[in-house]
DNA sequence: CCAAAAGTGTTCTCTCTACACCCATGG
DNA sequence: CCATGGGTGTAGAGAGAACACTTTTGG
């Protein structure tokens, strides 16, 4: 920080933090990457990883500076975007800290245990965690929400959806992210034709995937398209 | 500020500042709300209204304030929604300084000149800013840039274009804001079976308007939907 | 053969688009 | 009467919803 600032704005200074909300679909069920605070304020409560940025970095390298440090993740293969900003007075009991709320989405990923930072990282399930708020420190209850319905929308407009699943994968796969997230089944046919019809969404690999039981099925990777037009609009949202 | 948390963070703090995007439509153009800088950095360049957050403040409440001490507008009836953090090393050259971008909507405002914090407030072009981003101060023309794409969005998937429009309005009122901010001309017996389709869209007032030639528009108040469904998508997006 | 999931086809409906056409006003 | 913008009607193309039906595997 440069001294003239200090100088000319005296005690008027935040803290600015990071916040990430990573999540992933496991076992059919939306998932958030919580880490178990090691420190006051809400030290031993969950809360979403996250921390200062520094003052040579942008908000986006400090997040995925954090997401490494405190996750070991390789946040460079993630969809990663910033959800929005955070500062009520009283949200932290030290004073003024105002958080960068960032939205990462990735497949399920593998949360080393023991050694690191990220130790003490685990998944949780949404739906719990929204069901009783109270469980997350700070307002990361609310910023969870808020992640849940940026994604819910960002499945309507753009191609995102595929970054859930590990490659190759099926549209069975693919179906689940958005029956999952949406909380509502789709018809399979339907949704076949619409993903196949998109240009750009998926890529047909030519390989095939033997199922548990059933047919089995073609595997796709991610496409070039990142917009979805027209939109695949939730129903019922009318 | 709590004396704690200066004291465990060290010199590790931000400015922490609100910018907001004022954007009317005046003469068939979109236009924003811009002041003189009288400070460095920057002095005497175009720049956003905006300033530092207070520490008892929501972000914003900031906004809200800034826009009334810097512009004399009552920002209560404008619609007003969180744009994003800019929060690049380098933005600012005192040092760290993260800033709240927020977008303000409104129909057109007279800006009062002389004598208040908002004598140097005036209305300027997007499109001139927009095609020399050296013109405004620190990255503005970026957080412009991002504004405008916000809007073209919100207009297709929610109705705060009759933000835009002074009450009462006429549908051709209506139909300028999408021309102006999208860029191209539509039809318009098509937009209007659009709108006064869509549920909460528009109110008719029963009331009439002549025209400087043609017959006389019915008038229109703004309805209590937000959420446009179906959208309006714009067309040549595909 | 049966269950289950993949994948194809069909029909109905709704929306968007384009464009023709009528209405009401000022000049 | 004419130009101009407001407002209505209509035919065609395309997308989505619902659902019947076929395919391909494991058990």
């Amino acid at each position: 920080m440069d001294d003239r600032l200090k100088r000319s704005v005296g005690v008027e200074l935040s803290l600015v933090t990071v916040d990430l909300v990573i999540l992933t679909i496991r076992e059919g069920e939306a998932t958030v990457l919580l880490v178990e605070r090691g420190a006051e304020p809400f030290k031993g409560r969950a809360a979403l990883p996250g921390g200062r940025v520094r003052s040579d970095e942008t908000l986006g390298e400090g997040a995925l500076r954090e997401l490494r440090e405190e996750t070991d993740i390789d946040g460079t293969r993630l969809h990663l975007e910033q959800l929005g900003a955070y500062g009520d007075p009283g949200r932290d009991p030290r004073g003024r800290v105002v958080t960068i709320a960032y939205l990462a989405l990735g497949p399920d990923l593998p949360v080393p245990k023991g050694g690191t930072d990220a130790a003490h990282a685990y998944w949780a399930p949404v739906a719990e965690l929204l069901a009783s708020p109270d469980t997350l420190a700070f307002d990361h209850a609310r910023v969870l929400d808020d992640a849940l319905e940026r994604v819910r929308e960002r499945l309507e407009y753009t191609t995102v959806a595929a970054a859930f699943c590990p490659e190759p994968f099926t549209l069975g796969d693919l179906r689940e992210v958005y029956e999952v997230l949406w909380g509502r089944s789709l018809d399979a046919s339907n949704f076949r034709r619409k993903v196949t019809r998109s240009e750009g969404f998926v890529v047909d690999t030519g390989e095939q995937r033997p199922q548990a039981t059933g047919r089995p099925a073609v595997l796709y990777r991610r496409g070039p398209a990142r917009l979805l037009s027209p939109p695949f609009l939730r129903p019922g949202t009318v």
